[in-house]
DNA sequence: GCGTTATCAGAAAGCGTTTTCATAGTATAC
DNA sequence: GTATACTATGAAAACGCTTTCTGATAACGC
């Protein structure tokens, strides 16, 4: 191991300002009055030694980590990169560090990395920690956060998650009412997905409300991915189902929507209208540019980051944030785009 | 505060396995021989308290934190996530914890959060800390990689990047020798921006290796951005200057290159072929589909944590890895893809 | 003036581990 | 059988802070 001359511990500061640690911990910390001359020599000590208090000796002392956990199971997706943004600046802006940590299904670990050894309180993303994992962290009463996913009933854990309900009935509504469409194929995502269930909830509402009856027949799998939607499209093509769109649950499904529809010929959105669901940065390059949804993911972030922290500060959080989206108008549905190439 | 009953410390679980604290610790350590009985009864114990030893109490004893630090200055980017992931992978197998910090200009903040205090080493990424920092941090030998950044000669610091040069040179000879471009504009990155060096040294490279000689009425400013490249190609367009090809410096910046072109009714690629650098997810669905060049970033991170546990080995690491690119060949250079739509 | 109350700062007790040092017991050597 | 060398464990000293408890001074009320 290199060698590195010790650094300077808050004793050193003590010694040089001609104070005790105790002090010298005042100074840093601000919670107790220290005469204002005093507290100059310290601050001076601690710049001529460069002091910076090791957060190890600090955690163990004051029981707090100041440490917030993150966890989540796959960096993958368009989504992930503005949900870290906003969850790192809220972080760091409350004063937090931030831990985080995968559980990619890969090494099957035996212990939970994250808890309360080192953080004080923990952000799930979605289906990151099975269900038994959370209901242990919330037994004990450990500060948690959830987002993207509804924990059971008698867990009650602040959860942040968006609109998709809305999102889903503005889509399918808008296809309804601005281009007629009555025959529309919705894609469903993976199995017991939560965004999902939401967002056939939205579609099916749409319907109704419009008086459309609901046709299971319509209703298949796209997994929200490429392939997955390419597949379940090709089928529908094949069997001869009848439809004048497709909201394919997600802006990755969409591309398989679209590859499966250039594919056999029905022109995009004259024969078939196509919507998604995620605005990801393809949608709009993407031809003919796609209708979505936008939802603001790093406001999620920081607003899960913001209910955690109250509950670390023993307040109440709030249990449900549902934040809006948007419908982003392109071309896909059949509208002219103004903004084909810009958001 | 919330009331949590305190959990179970090392001494509980000596106090049931009927043994002294410093037999547990060698249990949970593995680094001192224990009799199996012994050590039977230790775990034992350990399961039943679900002891979990505190992350803060081990680092103060041991002064090690088991912790690598990541700094970066921006998350947006196509580039990040995978970067991330692979980071995030090797040190969660290498067995340490992942403490992620950017350095946005906004809250400028007086002093640097990662270091000494709570890591063992620290990852940089690109410009995300002033040379001024890098070389404190250097000068007390506290272990640190770089990535996408040369260290200032005298900091004999690793670092990991990718083949920029090779790879602009790849893309730029395939233009010419494939299909004949002779006049090839270049849209250089952001000022001292490294990998828009190399690329430009790749470009000139290929050039001069072609016979073709250098002219600097074809380098303009793209920024790595959509809206400066378009407005710097609009520029060239009005300007009249002939151009049969431009290497666009990134993805982001050949679809600012398009826009322009389009509205001028140039073709792509008959006109004017049109390369880009990174090979981010809308390049394949762009049209005409992006010929760029991928490199394997997450490989980049993978390597930067390896690295550095050589460091905190006290081994020697490998004070620079370049990570090979590779030509991705689709049809905005004039090929015929095979594959416009899948990787 | 004297007793009472505020201030500010120091002493010292933790916080929960790792690790060094010491020791009892066992095995090995002759 | 005694001297020697291990081995497995325990006792106790760090590790570098925060925080409680105390005490010394100064300020105040009357």
């Amino acid at each position: 191991m290199i060698h590195r001359n010790r650094s300077s511990t808050i004793a050193d500061v003590a010694r040089l300002a001609g104070v005790s640690i105790a002090t010298v911990s005042r100074v840093i910390n601000g919670n107790t009055p220290v005469i204002e001359s005093t507290a100059l020599r310290v601050r001076d000590a601690i710049s001529e030694l460069k002091f910076v208090p090791r957060a190890a000796a600090r955690t163990l002392a004051s029981r707090r980590t100041n440490t917030i956990g993150l966890i989540f199971s796959e960096i993958g997706g368009a989504f992930f990169p503005l949900l870290l943004k906003g969850i790192e600046a809220e972080t760091r802006s409350a004063g937090y560090e931030l831990l985080i940590h995968s559980t990619q299904a890969a090494h099957a670990q035996k212990r939970r990395p994250l808890g309360e050894h080192n953080t004080d309180g923990l952000l799930v993303f979605t289906s990151s920690l099975e269900i038994e994992e959370l209901r242990k962290l919330s037994q004990i009463n450990f500060p948690l956060v959830l987002m993207h996913q509804t924990p059971p009933d008698e867990m009650n854990t602040p959860v942040i998650t968006i609109e998709n309900k809305d999102g889903a009935e503005m889509l399918v509504s808008h296809l309804i009412e601005k281009h007629a469409r009555r025959r529309i194929v919705f894609l469903q995502g993976p199995e017991g997905h939560e965004d999902s269930q939401w967002r056939e909830r939205g579609y099916r509402e749409a319907l109704e409300s419009h008086g459309i009856s609901f046709d299971p027949g319509l209703v298949v799998s796209g997994e929200f991915d490429e392939e997955q939607a390419f597949a379940a499209m090709r089928k529908l093509l094949l069997d001869g189902i009848e439809f004048d769109a497709v909201f394919s649950g997600d802006d990755d499904a969409a591309i398989g929507v679209y590859r499966a529809l250039k594919m056999a010929n029905r022109s995009i959105p004259d024969d078939v209208a196509v919507v998604g669901f995620d605005d990801v940065q393809f949608s709009r390059y993407i031809s003919p540019a796609l209708t979505t949804i936008r939802a603001p993911i790093e406001e999620v972030g920081r607003e899960a980051v913001r209910q955690l922290i109250h509950l670390l500060n023993g307040e109440q959080a709030q249990s449900l944030t549902l934040m809006r989206t948007e419908l982003v108008i392109r071309e896909s549905c059949g509208c002219k785009s103004h903004d084909s190439h810009k958001s």
